[in-house]
DNA sequence: TTAGTTGCAACTTTCATTGTTACGACTGTG
DNA sequence: CACAGTCGTAACAATGAAAGTTGCAACTAA
């Protein structure tokens, strides 16, 4: 599976700023997130864009600019970091459609359609079970 | 998510198997199965070699030859299957190595690796409740 | 006015999957 | 034994998504 790390890249971002503003910050700008990610600035602003679409931070723009949460890490789960920045499913259907005219192609698309629904719906279970807190508890209890 | 379809073409391919042989028929050949899945024969084959080292299904080489199931539908779940074909992780890391000198940097692969890893499992309990009987039941029973 | 930062478009790079072609290996059938 | 049909697999092209990069206009605190 292509699996893609922005749900993990957005947890490091929301943890990040999180801890920043712990530390008395206002705001923290896409830069030092960058630095600590690895990555580039203007990813973490793509990212960031579309945490803030979903109401998890805000963004404050000109001199002393930077990202700010919009709501504590605790009311804030990795379903929500999921759904704002994962857009397809889970699974994939067939690229090309299925033979139609045979019972097993005409038929396969429904039923694993059903399936997985099932599936993503535990998922997104699980991943409501887990809040940003939590993940920044974990992070400073790391072992040094 | 870049989500991939191999799960479901492998799906779609051993219920074909299953339902082929039902009718008679000792063997299925990669083409039948690709016009089905309206593919191309080789990612059938590719797939199917896939599932035969996991031992799910048998092939037979020469003239006459083909692909038949190794146990039966019922004895075989999504997890099996999931197993054989999908290699990676359901989620990624960072592509390149976070600040090892930020705490969060330091901190957040083990954190996310172990939520990871517990939803993971949930997935596998999901995918082990459903075997490939359940699917080619659901398939016969599409309203045409 | 200036410096620092976001917002965003456009493009390139990278990578996994899928699709395609080609051909040797194998084996039942006549 | 020759042949036809199919698998096994390598090599490569095509596709598409994500990540990385560059550039610059817009904005605002000082």
């Amino acid at each position: 599976m292509s699996a893609n790390s922005r749900l993990t890249i957005a947890a490091h971002a929301l943890a990040w700023i999180g801890l920043y503003q712990r530390q008395g910050h206002e705001v923290a700008t896409s830069e030092q997130i960058a630095t600590s990610a690895n990555t580039n600035p203007v990813v973490i602003r793509r990212l960031l864009g579309e945490l803030r679409r979903a109401g998890l931070v805000e963004s404050r723009r000109g001199a002393g600019a930077g990202w700010s949460l919009a709501r504590e890490l605790g009311t804030m789960t990795l379903l929500d970091v999921y759904e704002a920045v994962e857009p397809g499913p889970l699974f994939a259907m067939h690229r090309t459609t299925p033979d139609q005219g045979c019972v097993v192609g005409y038929g396969i698309q429904p039923t694993m359609q059903s399936i997985y629904e099932g599936i993503e719906e535990t998922l997104r279970h699980e991943l409501a079970r887990v809040t940003l807190e939590d993940v920044l508890r974990d992070v400073l209890a790391a072992p040094r």
